[in-house]
DNA sequence: GTATATGCAAACCCTTTGCACATCT
DNA sequence: AGATGTGCAAAGGGTTTGCATATAC
């Protein structure tokens, strides 16, 4: 999956322009405004290349089908000049069911684990109700 | 599903005695020595009920299918008069796929939430070696 | 006895795969 | 032409559901 197929480019712009993890489905239906005929399929294998590229990054949250985003998204409060964080969270809207990236992480996850157990890695997902889903705050312009 | 059938006193038995989160699969095959016909779909159906009734809980880690565990499950290293925590998080070994609780929590996570957002709960998922996995160290006595 | 749970098969969602046709170089 | 990607349809996991039968109360 080394060339730069129109349905290729398709999947990574939907990716780009969103600033958000996507599901599969609604990449398919983004990149169809580029690609009509796009094929779930090839949305799939797409993915799967870009991972392997490190174009994008595949989010899986508890429960939840697989999504992706582009592998320079940034949090909705992050600056312009802030450096490129690679290791990130997530935070998942139980209302609109969007999941944003997000800054900040607990760190020194050792001390969770209990004797003789040997950490490798860790996964935070916040749950809660994005800006334009909390009550009785103005919903963010958008 | 408030009657106590065979199945469902079977399936009960499986998480009460497991002391980790199991997938439906092997908790049918863990209560089919007591019940040798349950079938996948009472599985199912039992685990629904259980977790309606607060006796278990549902445990979705990222990428990974619902495994389930007793509402009294405690990490490996709680000593027993600790207070039984209902809040915990998960370890979930790399090789042997099987998932532990954890005791402990980083706590404060609004601290990670984008301005306008607001938390309301979080998952927390240790990956790595559990004792029985790690290099080079003792394997734990099982 | 009667309501409810079970087993079995079919159906569902998400994801992967086989294959013939199309596309890029 | 030759290699690689695409679309389509079928298949594969995990989970749910409809329905006739079996079981608990």
């Amino acid at each position: 999956m080394e060339r730069m197929t129109r349905q290729k480019r398709a999947v990574l712009h939907a990716l780009a322009h969103s600033g958000r993890s996507l599901h599969p489905a609604e990449i398919q239906s983004l990149a169809q405004e580029e690609v009509p005929t796009l094929n779930l399929s090839t949305v799939y294998r797409q993915l799967k290349a870009l991972v392997g590229e490190q174009r994008i990054h595949k989010v899986e949250l508890p429960g939840q089908p697989a999504r992706f985003e582009a592998a320079d998204v940034r949090s909705p409060s992050a600056r312009a000049d802030t450096h490129n964080d690679t290791h990130h969270h997530h935070f998942h809207c139980v209302l609109c069911e969007q999941v944003f990236p997000i800054q900040g992480c607990p760190g020194h996850m050792e001390r969770f684990a209990p004797k003789g157990f040997q950490v490798e890695s860790h996964d935070l997902t916040l749950h809660g109700r994005c800006a334009n889903c909390a009550p009785r705050s103005q919903p963010a312009a958008r």
